[in-house]
DNA sequence: CGACCATTTGATATGGATCAAGCGATGTGG
DNA sequence: CCACATCGCTTGATCCATATCAAATGGTCG
């Protein structure tokens, strides 16, 4: 059987602390991959992997939450993805990241060497099969951001809320893990843009935000009238 | 050994013809998947393929080109990707298409049906890699689309120029087989701005345009500059 | 309390969209 | 073979959504 023994010795000087085994099946069964692994735990704003470092782990998220992203020669940044507890995130086919990977909030990760992973694939086709169907469920994730990314400011971020409420299956209200900075860098548009959108939500009665990070969805057709 | 012995009878009716098989392995090695298959052929304008339809085949490229579209309520069409001579597309995880897809100039295209391969793959983890590969590399691409959406007019034209000479791999010059709503549509902007940028990028010597389809790189480093 | 950081709000600027012709190639029918 | 319609592309004038610049507000922590 394929286990983690040992604190994972490449992995970020900050991560904060080894928190233990996620779980310890008795063997490996299909689809266990995501039952193995280490958890460790990772600081707010703490780099968990960068941009063309050798992707040689896989990462689930236990709790908190993580951003993907690029910064491009003049420093925009794109974030690629927000990832919620339950959420795989550093699958690559290449040998390196596409994208670097920071905790937004104290986050705990569960962690398992890809080598262990493919191994696994290589001698059972439900795993292999399984690697393949996050790979896709990522590439429908992004074909969907490109969706985004040609809409008006208003339809981005009503978008982005709906999103984020059925991520967080919290029927109506819900808490936003990331700042206005990073929900701008997502939806390609400035800060301000993003949260003066939010406050002409409000004043027009789709949503209520009782704080800056709490959202409260009051008119959810109205939202899905703006998506296009 | 699994072979195409009929017509996709299933496929649309606007297909002109039947070109014949692309090649006849005597048997199916790892990797093979993309000599197997049926070729046909595909008038300018012909949908292959429609959203939200059953994802029954494989699709590569024989000759021609591609281009894969959603269209939203309101009329805004999105290009997804184009293919071109080489390239294969239509593969999904779920079980309906994500995209529609057209062919851009009459095509050749090669035709494989998806329960041959997937049947193949669960039987051969070569296979299932190489299934995995392409949904990876689809995933890069659709990745480095989201980067595009990102850029000014400009950097989006030059990235795409500069996408477009190597994937056709003449050096300097080469043919768009897309119009300019294609690419409109590709880059997010509007035909007008397109032909704008690109008679701007004429002025500035970075190309050369000896008609509207066909591109002569003048100055890599210039375009090359402008892609952040 | 005071410093700091995230967020909101306000005033102005601008890149690209929109609206509107004009132009050149291709094809068709007289 | 030419007149004319059509289509794809380019060019020009104007408008507007969002960016940018600037400042005020509010929450958090020492």
């Amino acid at each position: 059987m394929l286990t983690q023994t040992a604190i994972p010795s490449g992995l970020k000087r900050q991560a904060i602390a080894m928190a233990g085994r996620t779980t310890a099946p008795a063997h490996a069964d299909h689809g266990s991959i995501e039952l193995m692994g280490v958890a460790m735990h990772f600081g707010r704003n703490v780099e968990i992997y960068g941009e063309n470092e050798p992707a040689e782990y896989l990462y689930k998220v236990i709790s908190g939450s993580v951003r993907t992203y690029k910064v491009l020669s003049d420093g925009r940044r794109q974030v690629g993805a927000f990832y919620l507890p339950g959420d795989v995130f550093g699958l690559e086919v290449g040998d390196r990241h596409a994208f670097s990977a920071e905790a937004i909030v104290d986050s705990t990760i569960s962690i398992i060497k890809r080598s262990t992973v493919e191994a696994l694939a290589a001698r059972d086709n439900h795993v292999a099969r399984h690697l393949w169907a996050l790979t896709a469920q990522e590439l429908k994730r992004v074909q969907d951001h490109i969706l985004l990314l040609i809409k008006t400011a208003q339809e981005r971020v009503a978008s982005f809320l709906l999103e984020m409420a059925s991520r967080t299956s919290c029927d109506k209200a819900f808490e936003l893990p990331m700042s206005r900075q990073d929900i701008a860098d997502y939806l390609g548009l400035t800060i301000e843009t993003v949260s003066r959108t939010l406050t002409h939500l409000e004043n027009t009665a789709a949503i209520e935000l009782p704080s800056s990070r709490q959202v409260v969805l009051r008119n959810r057709a109205a939202l899905g009238r703006l998506n296009g």
